[in-house]
DNA sequence: GATCCTCGAGTTCG
DNA sequence: CTCGAGGATC
């Protein structure tokens, strides 16, 4: 039999090295151990508890978990009312901010500014007595809150009792102010196992923490991957504190996260300087900021400046411009791309987002739209991913009035009116009608585009026009284009015409990959295309080939295979060809084609992202392709460098800083190059 | 059979 | 950028 000693201060020993490992996790962003190695600290500490429940304590760690769910939240009065902040749009308001501070304080006073992230969360005041948390309230009106002590004690990151640093002890009362949120990584992980267990994704981390915070069973709180920043004290008793500086050390000290980077400016344009440096970085950071928030540092100058009814005249919120914004979604459209595959999107009522209006946003296919829930007549939130492409997030389903209508895909094509198809374990709708309007256009927009025969001038735009006044039937067409037929055009020219034939004449000697990517096979993008060309050398030899033959290729399966047979043993497709080699179009690979080039960055895999200093993405490629390089669209383990300019995807660098990619610019590519 | 990596295809706005 | 899905790999 072990003495009871023993056991109590083993417990105590667990309870504390606990608490360090988390505090490092949680607070300083810096554990020591392994998620394993502490989950082991802690069974092993939940055993001891189990079995000797007399020696449990409200403030162990194992008492974040598993309170009883709570009837209904008691109301908090807050001793002293968690105000809102003004707001300003822009530099010119904030001025005006200084000017009535500087007016309030009288002639000759320094005042100092802090520059704080705004965190995009729920704001909470934590009261406690002795080191000890007593109580947790959400802002509520800002005078009368809810009591969510339970939920807050399952927040990792808010200690229990705060802890004893070196010959600081806690002070007799405090109460602190804070924003519980959820980052960014964890969120989407937390999505994507919903998602996984079919249950409806959060729309944002906002929304996830507020609702997690406002549970009343906090032990689906204590599942929700929540931390909190604190940003005030709202009173101490023990402690004395003259600045906003001093209140945020404070706070560290006594084992609350705070916000890292905030700073104290002499200036308002210094402020000014750091608001931007805050906006430009805002999607880097691990939680969401709507904004900064710039406080007078001096707390006895906030005293004197006060607050009016709502806010306080000490501070201000300068907001960033959203690039997240709430629309009606007024109806689905379907639209039918070259490959005849029906894609769903979104017709919303315009809203301004990030500057730019959006009209618009795709929703990928049905089965996406169900999966978010997303009816006609919906009031939805949508973001631009990666800043530029539209997207509709999630509806805001307590705002449905019970009119919006289920999305079916129709059965038969938008375009030409013919049955659609959709094949089996495919989520896409396909209208296989050859002669669909819809999918001319988009053939032969595909085979002028960029990527394959790259005939200049030739966009979308006059892929429409030329399908429908019949001058382009097929590729071929643009071959026995004459002047007179362009001129014919509305809106076309002498000039128009002979540049636009000019382009058509030029794109009659592209690499042969350019023209079988224009051929628009399924599966055969670029990259196949190459890979084709480097097996084979002419058209000819690539008609020939077998099912087989085609499988030895090494990225190249049964189904692509399968697809590029099935291609040339259609009878239309093998006149398309023919017609095409008589208007004189190469069918041969070019010498270039045959080998990649040997070179400095044989065997190594790039990933661009953002804008270049002296080159386009395009030129880039080209240029590390031609000192024998590869260039992949995503980072992944095999990537061993990503070339990143101004502006740089976010996701991308993330994932490079995840996997140890090394993260290089242009200079440094051209170093390799010559260096090695 | 599961998992990771890539490619293709469609996409918005100015 | 995003998603689906083919291909390679263990």
């Amino acid at each position: 039999m072990i003495p009871d000693d023993v056991i109590r201060e083993r417990v105590e020993r667990l309870r504390q090295v606990v608490r360090y490992h988390s505090y490092r996790y949680h607070v300083l962003d810096d554990p020591e151990i392994s998620d394993a190695e502490y989950d082991a600290l802690m069974v092993e500490l939940k055993e001891l508890e189990a079995a000797h429940p007399e020696l449990v304590t409200p403030d162990s760690p194992t008492q974040r978990v598993g309170a009883e769910p709570l009837p209904e939240f008691e109301k908090v009065q807050h001793r002293r009312p968690l105000l809102s902040l003004d707001n300003a749009f822009d530099g010119e308001e904030v001025r005006a901010w200084e000017k009535r501070v500087l007016r309030l304080l009288g002639n000759g006073a320094g005042v100092n500014y802090t520059v704080e992230p705004k965190i995009d969360g729920l704001a909470v005041s934590l009261r406690y007595e002795n080191g000890l948390l007593v109580q947790g309230a959400t802002r509520g009106n800002g005078f009368v809150g809810e009591d969510v002590t339970q939920n807050l004690r399952t927040i990792i990151a808010i200690p229990l009792r705060i802890p004893v640093v070196g010959d600081e002890s806690p002070p007799r009362y405090l109460e602190a102010r804070g924003e519980v949120y959820m980052p960014r990584d964890r969120f989407d992980q937390m999505n994507q196992r919903r998602e996984a267990e079919e249950k409806r994704p959060f729309a944002n981390p906002r929304n996830a923490a507020a609702g997690s915070v406002r549970q009343l069973d906090p032990s689906i709180t204590a599942t929700r991957p929540l931390s909190v920043f604190m940003y005030a004290v709202g009173e101490v008793e023990g402690a004395s504190l003259a600045t906003q500086c001093d209140a945020l050390s404070f706070l560290r000290r006594m084992g609350f996260p705070t916000a890292a980077n905030i700073a104290r400016c002499d200036t308002l344009d210094e402020v000014l300087d750091l608001y931007g440096q805050w906006m430009a970085q805002r999607d880097d950071l691990n939680y969401d900021a709507d904004g900064v928030v710039i406080k007078v540092d001096s707390l006895e100058q906030q005293d004197l400046l006060g607050e009016v009814s709502h806010a306080p005249r000490w501070a201000i919120a300068f907001k960033f411009p959203a690039h997240e914004g709430i629309t009606r979604l007024v109806r689905i459209g379907v639209n039918v791309g070259r490959t005849g595959s029906l894609n769903p999107y979104a017709e919303l009522e315009p809203m301004v987002v990030g500057g730019v209006t959006i009209r618009h946003a795709t929703l990928h296919n049905e089965a996406d739209i169900h999966r978010k829930d997303i009816r006609e007549g919906d009031t939805v939130i949508v973001k631009r991913a990666g800043d530029v492409i539209p997207q509709v997030v999630a509806p805001l389903t307590e705002l449905r009035s019970g009119q919006e209508e289920v999305f079916e895909m129709m059965k038969t094509c938008p375009a030409c009116g013919e049955q659609v198809v959709k094949p089996e374990d495919e989520v896409m709708y396909y209208c296989i009608n050859a002669s669909c309007p819809a999918q001319l256009v988009g053939r032969v927009g595909h085979f002028a585009s960029r990527g394959a025969m790259d005939i200049e001038g030739f966009g979308e735009r006059l892929a429409q026009a030329f399908v429908e006044n019949g001058l382009l039937v097929d590729v071929v067409d643009f071959y026995y284009l004459r002047r007179d037929d362009l001129l014919s055009l509305e809106g076309f020219a002498d000039q128009s015409a002979d540049n636009l034939l000019a382009a058509i004449e030029a794109s009659k000697n592209r690499p042969l990959w350019r023209l079988i990517t224009g051929l628009g096979i399924r599966g055969v993008g670029g990259v196949v295309a190459q890979l084709l060309t480097r097996h084979f050398a002419s058209m000819d030899e690539l008609m020939g080939a077998s099912q087989e033959g085609l499988e030895e290729i090494e990225g190249l399966g049964p189904h692509t295979a399968q697809s590029v047979v099935d291609f040339f043993s259609q009878g239309r497709n093998r006149r398309l060809i023919e017609k095409l080699r008589r208007a004189d179009v190469r069918m041969t690979r070019l010498a270039e084609e045959e080998a990649r080039e040997e070179g400095p960055l044989t065997g190594q895999t790039f990933v661009i992202t953002g804008t270049l200093p002296t080159m386009s993405q395009e030129v880039a490629a080209e240029y590390i392709e031609a000192q024998g390089g590869r260039v992949t669209s995503s980072v992944s383990r095999n990537t061993s460098y990503l070339l990143s300019g101004e502006r740089p995807g976010g996701a991308k660098v993330e994932r490079a800083k995840e996997l140890g990619v090394p993260i290089i610019g242009e200079d440094d590519l051209r170093r390799l190059v010559d260096g090695a």
